[in-house]
DNA sequence: CAGTGGTCTAGACCACTCA
DNA sequence: GAGTGGTCTAGACCACTGG
């Protein structure tokens, strides 16, 4: 046995999502079925659909089915913005400014994997204040149209996923501690800054989005769990 | 049915283990004879402790049987310290002033829930280069003697199970950016440090430590990954 | 009410570890 | 070779959802 059943399973299902034959928010056949039409028990089945609600491909609902899962504005905020206040609530950015470029790839692109990119630049406030400084770069083959979508969703990742079926996975980030420089939009030259570098990728694993980001954190926190 | 059986079984090996009738590295029953003990069937045992390894209790080995989680150096080292070089690997720190005191608690320790603190202050190195600089305050009621255990283990959660039994199971942190003062032991005045407050919580979910540590971010980064 | 996921059982065979 | 966890099956009943 080379793989597991449930592993094949998972991977055609994961396969038919990301292929886009199962789009978001579309339903999946019910255990039973899904493991006739594999040719395995449902017990096999089963376990193949829980290792996809556990990497948050799925959501599976008692009484109702197992669907493809949707990036919601909340989804994308709660999980790939952490910015919180002190009490906990997370932070609310709203949109101040926005520039779409088209652009040849730089070498520091490279792990984009494409001749050309877009690079998004935007400055977001929260409670008033700007406060978070973003540039954003993605490959330009991947978004067709970006540029004439502006204004852009506030959750890039909700607009990823409905317009070009690109949906972010997973995102890892090194977080620094730099000064702002003379012209700083967020804050006064030699305060201190939060500087975020995030390299995401879709479900398929590829990387499609690479990210700049500085956050004034006099009023926030970016918060994390460990476990 | 008011909870599920391997909910049940789950919490009975859970609290074995925070009781200490179980000790890190112990060897749990294998799943037949642990559903015997509890009046399941293998299967559902099987599941429960699945659902301990998944929170990181236990530790389950093909052919050799389940053990109670041991906090390694390495574990410590790789899930509770983020720092890592440009390279991705993990910095590692090293000893360089350290103190002890026992104090009453002050307002800010109330969390801790408990009269009197121990607090823990020291510098640590990376390459060489003063980079750390953290405060720790834990209850004192819990950790009798730690004064006397100078100079501490550079991976204190090793210590706190090694010598407390107790086991960190979660740390909640929120970073800051924030700028060195007159006379911070880690860089001059105006430079930018990353300021981390984490609050950690036991197997039991009892909060048993908190901790705010400045780290200069100029050669490493705080990684994490979103998902 | 029919259909869904959630729990549980009893049993089988396989893959790995270690003496 | 004995003992362990890993996979898989077939079937049962329960709990929840929505028409």
């Amino acid at each position: 046995m080379p793989q597991p059943l449930y592993r094949q399973v998972y991977d055609t299902v994961l396969a038919r999502i990301t292929g886009g034959d199962l789009r978001a928010g579309a339903m999946l056949p019910n255990e039973f079925d899904l493991g006739a039409e594999m040719g395995v028990s449902q017990g096999t089945a089963r376990k193949a659909l829980i290792e996809l609600e556990r990497a948050g491909v799925v959501e599976r609902r008692q009484g109702r089915g197992t669907f493809v899962t949707t990036t919601t504005e909340d989804r994308a905020l709660f999980h790939f913005f952490r910015l919180r206040h002190p009490d906990g609530t997370p932070a609310i950015p709203e949109p101040l400014s926005e520039s779409v470029i088209r652009r040849r790839a730089r070498a520091e692109d490279r792990p984009l994997d494409s001749a050309h990119v877009f690079e998004i630049t935007r400055i977001r406030a929260i409670e008033g204040r700007p406060a978070m400084h973003e540039r954003i770069v993605v490959p330009a083959e991947l978004f067709p149209g970006l540029p004439d979508r502006t204004p852009l969703s506030n959750a890039l990742y909700v607009l990823y996923e409905g317009a070009y079926g690109i949906r972010i996975a997973r995102a890892d980030e090194t977080l620094r501690a730099v000064t702002a420089e003379e012209g700083d939009p967020l804050a006064s030259p030699g305060s201190p800054l939060l500087e975020v570098q995030r390299k995401a990728h879709a479900l398929t694993g590829r990387l499609v989005e690479m990210r700049w980001s500085q956050y004034d954190t006099a009023r926030t926190g970016y918060a994390v769990t460990l476990t």
